[in-house]
DNA sequence: ATGAAAGCGCTAACAC
DNA sequence: GTGTTAGCGCTTTCAT
């Protein structure tokens, strides 16, 4: 018990006694075993996050707040990613439950039924982030992503564009690309315009290569289309190099926008009309979310934030 | 008892009685404690990683790989990301070796002093990766940074370009970095040609911002060169926007070459010359590494990867 | 300021 | 195939 105490800040010890310990225990090599910490305190100092994707810009500044601001307590973070999956989302989160996290912090997704459930059941905070969800699960973070897109409508709407497209977003597996899509088809339904052009991107994750690919199929399917919305940043920038490739000139022969405001999207030729998501902040109003519910403190079960309209150079 | 055999795979356990108690179970959300079951083992699942920094497309590459290889044993990956300084990585292993992980992998920097002490007296096998160390403190799976640069740089002098510049390297936190630039020197100096040509690029990480402003720079500085390498595609593709920007064509009027092979490269017009690190083998030979350890399998102390050059349209 | 006792949830070993 | 027992190393509580 006393080298317990030792070992911790505030205990109450004689100083001789704790350095006579420490001496010893330096001598000997110990060090304090936290498996057995953690296991008797019934908890550690983990806090879990799962990501549909490692390999994403946003989610990786999203994950860079979080981490500034649960650092101020020595918390860990516990990364893991679904690959957009739902049957690796269930595993990797029974996994991480079962190392008894103080929060777990789920990033979108629709959710299989049984993960559903353990995450309804956990014993600690779970945080949906991301989005915001139908059904709350318990907390969540994040920002409505078919009113962003509507936002983003309404603006090509007033700066002249009728005849959209939107690429992406057909696939379930990325619930934050169908709930943009969704909101681009109301948002032009809500105008009294077409909202038919359409355009698959494929499975997630869709990086640049699929908008590439997808602005090809678009040129087929709806010549027409004078501006072209994207799922995402990377999406629109392989849609912009296409129309390099192609010798389309942008926006004058078509209009593009992005999502997600990625650093490509602000370095590109002609930069990228997008939509900020303040992934960072996302990440930061988690960190501060968790911090209250470890101290007690009240906390506010839904932080809904407000997605930040960039207009650029590749729409007029 | 009889729960304990139900969750687990090997053991003798009655069908019907497992598949009731895995029912209810899922009903009440129950969980295994791994916290307990790590205390009683004496050991516990993770395999502890840190990174210089999430957002990078390389690293996440690594680390997918990495844990598609562990996933196979249900190891779990500990992530950190040490920003690329030296005090905060000596914090982030302090912190991840109290976890007892089963092995602890490393990615790349200058550790200070006291965090080399702390890997050479770490009871878990080490691996440094990204790089091949010159004085390794354990295992290691990467590839020479400045052999890679070397041999870009032959590659551009046999192409005919003759006044070379870099970008990058010159900030000692990003040792990749630094090594790359020491092989853009080591070869141009092997080739009698002048390797003076050398913009700093700030601070790590070396994002496009950086390239496209450390372009303006070479313009102002070196105006005569003739081929400018990045110390990474991130870099390269900023440089190439600035030089758009400008109307400086490529690689008519400046060649440019990045590094890392990363997807932005691929799709850019026109596509960038770069190197191709084998990202996603590293994280796959570091696991499998990590495995034979844990297999008590022999294992291969040193293993060094052959980065490939990738000759695209920015330069001839 | 220090010590004694109890118990966290799990699993190895053994009994039936 | 299932149940019983014991104990992993720590920390909380209470006693001295």
């Amino acid at each position: 018990m006393t080298v317990s105490r030792a070992f911790k800040r505030d205990a109450r010890i004689h100083p001789d006694t704790r350095e006579t310990i420490l001496r010893i225990a330096d001598e000997l090599g110990y060090v304090v075993d936290t498996t057995a910490a953690s296991f008797r305190l019934g908890q550690n100092d983990f806090v879990a996050v799962t990501l549909p994707s490692l390999n994403n810009a946003n989610f990786a500044d999203t994950v860079e707040g979080l981490s500034r601001v649960l650092v101020t307590r020595d918390l860990q973070l516990l990364l893991g990613h679904t690959n957009y999956q739902a049957e690796t989302e269930e595993r990797l989160i029974e996994q991480m439950l079962g190392c008894q996290p103080r929060a777990l912090v789920v990033t979108g997704g629709p959710h299989s039924e049984r993960c559903r459930r353990l995450l309804r059941n956990a014993r600690v905070p779970v945080i949906e982030i991301w989005d915001v969800p139908a059904d709350p699960l318990g907390f969540h973070v994040g920002f409505s992503n078919a009113q962003a897109l509507e936002r983003l409508v309404d603006h090509a709407v007033a700066a002249g564009y009728r005849r959209l497209a939107f690429i992406g977003g057909e696939d379930e597996r990325d619930s934050r690309g169908v709930e943009r899509r969704q909101g681009f088809r109301r948002a032009l339904a809500r105008h009294g315009l077409e909202s038919h052009r359409l355009i698959p991107a494929g499975a997630p994750p869709i990086a640049m290569a699929e908008g590439a690919r997808a602005l090809a199929l678009l040129l087929e399917t709806w010549p027409d289309a004078d501006l072209v919305m994207c799922v995402s940043d990377l999406c629109a920038f392989g849609a912009l190099s296409e129309c390099q490739r192609r010798g389309i000139a942008v926006p004058e022969h078509l209009a593009l926008a992005g999502f997600g405001n990625y650093e490509i999207g602000r370095l590109c030729v002609p930069a990228l009309t997008t939509v900020d998501t303040q992934a960072r902040l996302i990440g930061e109003r988690t960190g501060r979310l968790i911090l209250d519910l470890l101290d007690g403190a009240p906390a506010v079960a839904s932080v809904v934030l407000e997605p930040r309209l960039l207009a650029r150079a590749s729409s007029r």
